[in-house]
DNA sequence: TGTACATCAGTGAACGCGCGTTCACTGATGTAC
DNA sequence: TGTACATCAGTGAACGCGCGTTCACTGATGTAC
């Protein structure tokens, strides 16, 4: 918090947190901007001092909780150690505490409706993203049976997929289930079982 | 088409049914009920007649989707023919089958927000869906070696947080990856690495 | 160190818009006699 | 079969609201001399 007077001091990250705040409550549709700028102590019309509308200002939330999320899934992955897998499992692990820990965030990722094309700087946060988790995969791959490797982008885009199956089904009030099981347990359990039918963990382990 | 005059015939559905063709355009959340009215060829008022309010329209439309949803995963399971596996992976195949033909369905289902407590009749027809999907799983766990067999429900819950990942991040102009693949694909795939980690699919199949 | 001035971050009032919803009404339908 | 009347599905105009955005402004900050 800097001083309060006439100006603010960092006027712009305080709105991203404050839009942090409300859509992490309301979600990405119930957020307003008016509503940012009042958390933010500030008139609605001060918004556009910093950025260009409503729509620039998710772009840039989206685009920072890519860069943190990029950041987490790699520092989870850890260069591969102690094992490929144990490292993959972090890094599986990693995206539902990401969903948690950032729900702001990722609501505006996953589910504002936003466009990756809103901006190329957004765009590009985005695909770092990708590339950590797809890294993760191609080097877990190494350790298939050649003979029925799928490709790293598909295993990975399965991964993705439960995840955020998960993330959206189970950890909300969502529909499609009351939870039957913490949404922990199942996305390790669900990848387990994944990753032994690929044959990477030990049938009985 | 009922005739067009003062009385519309069958304006009830005919709301649901502009609903639904502007929800699948826009989304559950660009959709008002001016346009919906304006399809249907009616004043907004009119909608009164026969719905609460937007929710109340909404929520039916969620309903009869959970119902079709439920009808659908039913006749592909088939009552396990020709084998619990076929039969289940028909169900999985299903699923997705749905989010296409009804993209308005899926989304005022999953993606508008509704709570399931908004009327008993959208709990009930949600419970059913789930239920339908459970009971395959139930099946064809039966076939699962006795000492590694997880809980049917937990096993419908990740095939059902795949199929719903898939659909969320790969069938639309979502984020998350430009599809690298087919959808049909890497869900089918990914349920056959999934089975096959279960010990239900050999290894080598 | 002090003063003049350019810069710029915020204010406050107002806008146009479109939304969901209400209300008194009217036109069409169907039923009783 | 015809008429009177109750019922009810739609109309049309209006409402209040809150949104995103604009605009001329003013107060604070920092820099040149």
């Amino acid at each position: 918090m800097a001083k309060r007077g006439y100006h603010h001091g960092n006027l712009r990250q305080a709105l991203i947190d404050a839009a942090l705040t409300l859509i992490g409550e309301q979600g990405p549709q119930g957020f307003t901007l008016s509503d940012a700028a009042k958390l933010a102590g500030v008139t609605p019309a001060a918004v556009y001092r910093h950025f260009a509308g409503r729509d620039d200002l998710v772009a840039e939330i989206a685009r920072q909780g890519f860069e943190i999320f990029a950041d987490l899934m790699d520092r989870a992955y850890n260069g591969g150690k102690p094992s490929a897998l144990s490292a993959f499992e972090a890094t599986a692990r990693a995206y539902l505490a990401f969903a948690r820990k950032f729900p702001g965030h990722y609501m505006a990722m996953f589910e504002s409706g936003i466009s990756l094309n809103t901006s190329p700087d957004l765009a590009r946060a985005s695909d770092r993203a990708r590339q950590v988790f797809t890294r993760a995969a191609e080097a877990l791959s190494q350790h298939i049976p050649a003979t029925k490797r799928p490709p790293a982008s598909m295993f990975s885009a399965h991964i993705w997929a439960m995840s955020h199956g998960v993330v959206e089904l189970y950890t909300r009030g969502a529909p499609g289930a009351r939870a039957p099981f913490p949404p922990e347990e199942l996305l390790e359990t669900g990848i387990g079982i994944y990753l032994r039918g690929l044959g990477l963990v030990p049938p009985d382990s």
